[in-house]
DNA sequence: GTTAATTATGCAGAGACTGCACGCTTTGTG
DNA sequence: CACAAAGCGTGCAGTCTCTGCATAATTAAC
């Protein structure tokens, strides 16, 4: 076992890859550990570096900012792949489409484990300052996606576009809408109703709540 | 010219509020100018202030910080009036309300002329970071709103909340979405069609999203 | 085993931001 | 007008995030 088996190919990745993973995490548990007890503004990046026994400028080789760390430091992006079915396919909706290349992007980072992952979001949506730096990842996201959306408007064939000169931006909007809950619900529960119903669900509490007849 | 004039009661506030309002403005066209010229990034607290000639430490008692004095220093927030017309009254669909307090909210921090408020806003738009930093406000009022929601849900007396749980959350969402066309409209021709057509058209373009039907 | 690419680290420094103390100006009061 | 109270502008020291650069060690590739 001093050196690679022929047999695990899957997990074999090289010695610098592994090492580099290891780091990682041990960065990250640092950071994640001493979050729960000091809060996120009572953390400084010399504390996990401490804790962690690396030098703070390797925290920023691998972690980008001290946000990154505790959100996560590769922001979920489309692949080419993705942006080609997205832009040319389109089999349905517009808007349901997108949902599906949300659902897409947000399967495809599995890298971490799942436990960790809600671990990071519980922290995430307990501490207000890590829930507005999270929104503004989304907004980056957002103008991504806004412009991949015009692509696929043009792909079309542009049609009464004047109108609403920021439709798409709306789009965007709703899809992030529709997947907000079905992400949340998915994330307390990853074994319990498939993604596609938890969509479905959300959609459709979507239309009543714009459907909702004036009441009292 | 040289002292008060008698017949100026309506900016009378006294010696020291005006001096305050002027450096204000000082401070803010002279950030406002630089950013013009270097971006958001390439302009740094020190030169603003040479510009403005004031102290680094006076920039942050006016505004508390770097992308305060872009952003504006006042996030907008629903007055106690508000809130209650909101929790209480409630004379619509829940989403209405939600959309009517916005707009309010909005029209309520008119303390700064229009012109430099579009001026602000193409600054903000042009500039993604900018952009990022204003869609991260928007997340802690959409905070603030969820909560005003449950509020508003509380008084109405709960039923069915536990099978959408962050139905708030939703809603804001959704507000967020109406008002974003309306409002980004409503900034570059102020003088055109009233507020309350602009969120109507708004809204069909949602409802209009939602049931497009699969097409192609 | 030698060379080339990666990686970890230290160091110097920019830039945003805060708490504190000190002095000046404005304001209110008699 | 004098005098005290309050508010404001400022300098200073210091913290914290983050970056560029140089260097040494490690791993990979041949």
């Amino acid at each position: 076992m001093y050196f690679p088996a022929a047999g695990v190919p899957e997990s074999e990745l090289g010695l610098r890859e592994r090492k580099r993973l290891a780091t990682e995490r041990t960065i990250e548990r640092a950071a994640l550990d001493l979050a729960q007890e000091h809060g996120y503004e009572g953390v400084t990046v010399e504390m996990i570096c401490e804790s962690a026994m690396v030098s703070p400028r390797t925290f920023f080789n691998y972690f980008g900012s001290k946000e990154g760390v505790f959100l996560g430091h590769t922001p979920p992006r489309p692949t080419p792949e993705m942006i080609d079915w997205f832009v040319n396919e389109r089999p349905s909706t517009t808007l349901l489409d997108l949902v599906e290349l949300f659902r897409r992007m947000m399967s495809t980072r599995n890298r971490t484990d799942p436990a960790a992952m809600r671990e990071r979001r519980a922290l995430i949506h307990s501490t207000p300052d890590l829930a507005v730096r999270e929104f503004a990842r989304m907004a980056e996201a957002e103008t991504e996606l806004t412009a991949l959306l015009q692509r696929r408007r043009d792909a079309v064939g542009a049609e009464g576009s004047d109108v609403f000169p920021d439709e798409p931006r709306v789009v965007v909007l709703l899809a992030f809408a529709i997947m907000h809950p079905a992400m949340h619900r998915w994330l307390e529960d990853p074994d319990g109703a498939p993604q596609e119903e938890l969509i479905a669900d959300s959609l459709q509490m979507i239309r009543r709540i714009i459907d909702e007849p004036t009441h009292s």
